[in-house]
DNA sequence: CGTTCAATTGAGTCTGTTCAACAGCGGTGG
DNA sequence: CCACCGCTGTTGAACAGACTCAATTGAACG
């Protein structure tokens, strides 16, 4: 009930019909729509522990693309039913899952609408540093799985803005940059600030 | 166990202790979330038949204010528990409403990541419309309950580009604007495809 | 070693913002 | 009844910042 899905493979596209649930094992997920002139918004990235497959009215939302290799859990809706009624501690669960979600889509928010392009880079390096310590103690390494076109997308900013933040914060020495795929953390309290939008 | 909250007033206030869920009844509720300098970003207009209250760990997320006179149906969290006992149709209701909320938060974050001024104004009057008729019969009077500076914090523009870009969509003949809390739209379908970011 | 694709850098443009002035409207009080 | 005031919305001009387009560098792979 296990899936490999390689880098660039979609799990499943917005419109399709929604027959499973999904529980991201390994790797990562974007969550993806389109405009229709091909202009993209990535909404999330997910790994491990998240639940992915929101559907409406019995059709996903968006698309779901795997942005490294990835190892997902597939769950037949069908049999989710009797899951429930079996163990309700489970609805509980994803419940929970959407509250968060719902809480990051809304942060997401905020970052879209209200943030500069160092403000909105600082806040996509001080949340995934979270994810792996919410300790804030400095130099922390954070692992981009993702390229930058993902992430300009997810930023609502071109990857050339991106990389030019990337370099001012690099020449401020707020953070290394290691290799295209990582980035180190010197200064989190500084990020952290522009996060929240500190003057 | 109803609450009239006049124009301006807040329902509740975010890191505020969660003690009860709000229905609307009448009027209209935006939600918000603030920066620390200051600059908002409005996450929704809620209205009749909405539900608010949204909370993690115990502490609403966003800002809950009356955009008019508005009048919430007030449910103490503690007796919740007890309804969905005794009605689990409830539950099911309740998580088909934070189901919706995601899906209109991901619309929105499209909007704030990739539209242009014109695309979100069209976008706004659209989703407004389709709140009183998803009927297509163009000529649809628009309501606007709240002010440009509301709408502006919801588009993730400023209160200039706002006004400017309805006064384009007026010069082009898509809209009228009898008064400064209403639009008259004489072009869906323009709207419509704006919307879609159609080129 | 060459090819390819991603990321960086540079130059110029454009669009949304900023700052400022003006208009419209509603309420208040003389 | 009308003059005044405050607030919201509109309009104008100049600016700044992100975008576009193009060229360069760099890294991964055969």
């Amino acid at each position: 009930r296990t899936r490999l899905v390689k880098a660039g493979q979609s799990v499943y596209r917005e419109f399709e019909e929604a027959k499973y649930l999904f529980s991201v094992v390994t790797g990562e997920i974007r969550l993806a729509n389109l405009l229709d002139d091909g202009r993209r918004q990535v909404t999330a990235f997910k790994s491990a522990g998240d639940v992915i497959g929101e559907q409406k009215n019995g059709y996903y939302q968006s698309d779901a693309e795997a942005v490294c290799d990835t190892v997902v859990c597939q769950i037949p809706l069908k049999s989710l039913d009797k899951y429930l009624k079996e163990m309700p501690a489970i609805q509980t669960a994803l419940t929970a899952k959407m509250v968060d979600e719902l809480h990051e889509l809304r942060h997401h928010a905020i970052l879209l609408g209200c943030k500069t392009p160092v403000e909105k880079v600082a806040t996509f390096l001080v949340d995934r540093a979270e994810k792996i310590t919410s300790n804030d103690g400095n130099e922390i390494d954070v692992e981009l799985t993702m390229g930058r076109s993902d992430i300009a997308d997810f930023l609502g900013l071109t990857i050339e803005t991106v990389s030019r933040t990337i370099t001012k914060l690099k020449k401020m020495g707020v953070v290394e940059v290691p290799s295209n795929h990582s980035i180190l953390i010197k200064d989190r309290e500084w990020l952290e600030n522009q996060a929240e939008g500190e003057k």
